[in-house]
RNA sequence: GGCGUCAUGGUGUAAUUGGUUAACACGCCGCCCUCUCAAGGCGGAGAGUUCGGGUUCGAUCCCCGAUGACGCUACCA
């Protein structure tokens, strides 16, 4: 029994979308089990049975294979501790509790709701920690049974004993709660449904966890679970309580901080490998402190739980942009032309993504090699592209720019240049040309450049004309949704709404 | 109220588990490149480690206290 496999889980409760904390709590379990060679499974705690919905589970199956993890027992694929869904498993808990009933470790509690509201608020006000009375802990056993068998409702508290209870963190050390401090708390209620304290902790004995990694929401909950673990006799797994994730305001993170769920990630176009190399960052160093970027496999060779930071990490959409980046210049060009299609397709730009369109895919990867490094989501790129499809609106101070002196002599002199061209425009030629206005005009530098571009493009600012003649002349050669006017369009259409 | 956890620049992390001019990255600022916007390259500012006491020749690091933030205090998870 020495040095046992690993064991670990990730626990969530399918009562909505997967998101960041939670996110970032599978990951370090996924990493901790990959570094050691151990096991990573997956549980759906689904004890609430008001809030749980089987859609949430299916989205968070999804959520997490999209970041990357992977498990070998779990609800879908069964395993050895099958079932792995709560709500599957009240047979389980219901043996244990007769158990602990039978070895008086715990007892029934006919308290109504009226009367721990009134001890609750005599605690308060004495200035007391609020803890169950444990009235009805005296009661004799056959006394308890008779009033249960006579159809009274009943709780099933824990006899908690009086004595310190200790657990062991292994980022926080050794914590320690005044057993006074724990009351005799619930373990099933009286509608039958055992509680998640109780629950998780037979589950996690039971599935032999050898490591709990989780939130630090739970370390007040943890003496409790140690409670339950003495009395059955369990012998205590590690404990590695994971620390907040904090708003800018440092506030937990919420829905109220914009995206947080997994999905709207995806949605944004934040790349996998990006979100996991960020979430590994968000409360994790590697030893020496200075490596920032790690692909999957730098990651499990690296992860140690021992390395894991205690204190709350806020977080920061900045360095996940910059991380971004950073994965899409990694990232194959056939993986980005699959993941940005999407956003294009979405507005009419791109047909459906078909590998046949040979020529619509070629003329997208060089759109995507020049807009690329200039988007932190893949989902700003239709923004970035744009100019493509459509001609933005002239602000008006581009509108003074064209209609100044100098703006209309360059205006003149390059839509009549491009109209007198008879065939493609390269951008060889198309250097030319603007060499001509140039010496025509005098015009040079941005006086010259702007007012071009506010033709081509509606703006005044955005990539250089080498790369971008070529995808309009050829972009307006392809048959899509929307199309892509060239450089002659372009300018007789500047002239129709001008004139 | 009780109990618990946490505390290094704006942000995330480092700092031979007591000895450093407190390091790296993001962000910010500036310069270079450049018609522009990004990208890229170079450089800079920004913390004396929440505060107050100890222990020590010496504390970011150990102890105590305060403060603040957060969590638990449910027949929620």
């Amino acid at each position: 029994m020495l040095n046992p496999t690993p064991r670990v889980r990730f626990a969530p409760s399918p009562t909505g979308l997967l998101h960041v904390g939670n996110a970032r709590t599978a990951l370090y379990n996924w990493l901790f089990a990959r570094h050691t060679g151990g096991e990573f499974l997956l549980r759906i705690e689904d004890t609430d049975v008001e809030r749980s919905e089987a859609r949430y589970e299916a989205q968070l199956i999804e959520d997490l294979r999209w970041l990357g993890l992977d498990w070998t027992e779990g609800p879908q694929i069964g395993g050895p501790y099958a079932p792995y869904r709560q709500s599957e498993r009240l047979e389980i808990y219901q043996q244990h509790t007769e158990q602990l009933l039978g070895e008086d470790k715990a007892y029934r509690c006919f308290c109504t709701a009226e009367e721990l509201e009134q001890e609750r608020q005599l605690a308060l006000r004495e200035q007391r920690a609020q803890v169950y009375s444990g009235k009805c802990r005296a009661l004799a056993a056959n006394q308890a049974q008779t009033r249960a068998a006579a159809g009274e409702t009943f709780a099933v508290r824990l006899a908690v004993p009086d004595a310190p209870l200790r657990f062991h963190d292994i980022v926080r050390g050794d914590v320690e709660f005044a057993g006074e401090t724990v009351s005799d708390f619930i373990l099933v209620r009286s509608s039958g449904m055992p509680v998640y304290n109780y629950v998780v902790t037979i589950d996690d004995a039971l599935m032999r966890i050898t490591h709990v990694i989780r939130g630090d929401d739970h370390i007040s909950n943890t003496p409790r679970q140690v409670a339950i673990y003495q009395a059955f006799g369990w012998s205590l797994p590690e404990f590695a309580h994971l620390s907040t994730i904090l708003g800018s305001d440092r506030e937990r993170l919420s829905k109220r901080h914009g995206a947080t769920s997994i999905a709207s990630f995806r949605e944004m176009g934040i790349l996998p490998q990006a979100l996991a190399n960020y979430l590994a960052l968000l409360g994790w160093g590697a030893e020496g402190g200075t490596r920032e970027t790690f692909t999957r496999e730098e990651l499990i060779a690296e992860f140690k739980l021992e390395r894991v930071t205690p204190s709350p990490a806020v977080f920061d959409w900045d360095k996940l942009h910059w991380l971004n980046r950073h994965a899409i210049k990694q990232a194959p060009p056939a993986e980005l032309r699959q993941l940005a299609w999407p956003y294009f397709t979405a507005r009419q730009w791109l047909p459906p993504l078909s590998p046949e369109d040979a020529a619509v895919v070629q003329w997208f990867a060089r759109v995507l090699d020049l807009f690329l490094p200039a988007v932190d989501q893949l989902q700003q790129l239709p923004e970035k592209a744009a100019a493509l499809w459509n001609l933005a609106p002239v602000t008006q101070e581009d509108a003074a720019l064209l209609a100044s002196e100098a703006g209309e002599r360059v205006v003149r002199a390059f839509t009549a240049k491009i109209r007198a061209e008879a065939g493609a425009m390269t951008p060889q030629r198309f250097k030319e040309l603007m060499n001509e206005v140039k010496a025509e005009t005098g015009a040079k530098g941005k006086d010259l450049f702007h007012p071009v571009r506010i033709i081509l493009t509606g703006a005044h600012s955005g990539p250089e004309f080498d790369k971008l003649i070529p995808l309009l002349e050829e972009g307006s050669q392809l048959d899509l949704p929307t199309h892509v006017l060239s450089v002659r369009e372009r300018v007789e259409a500047f002239s129709a709404t001008v004139l």
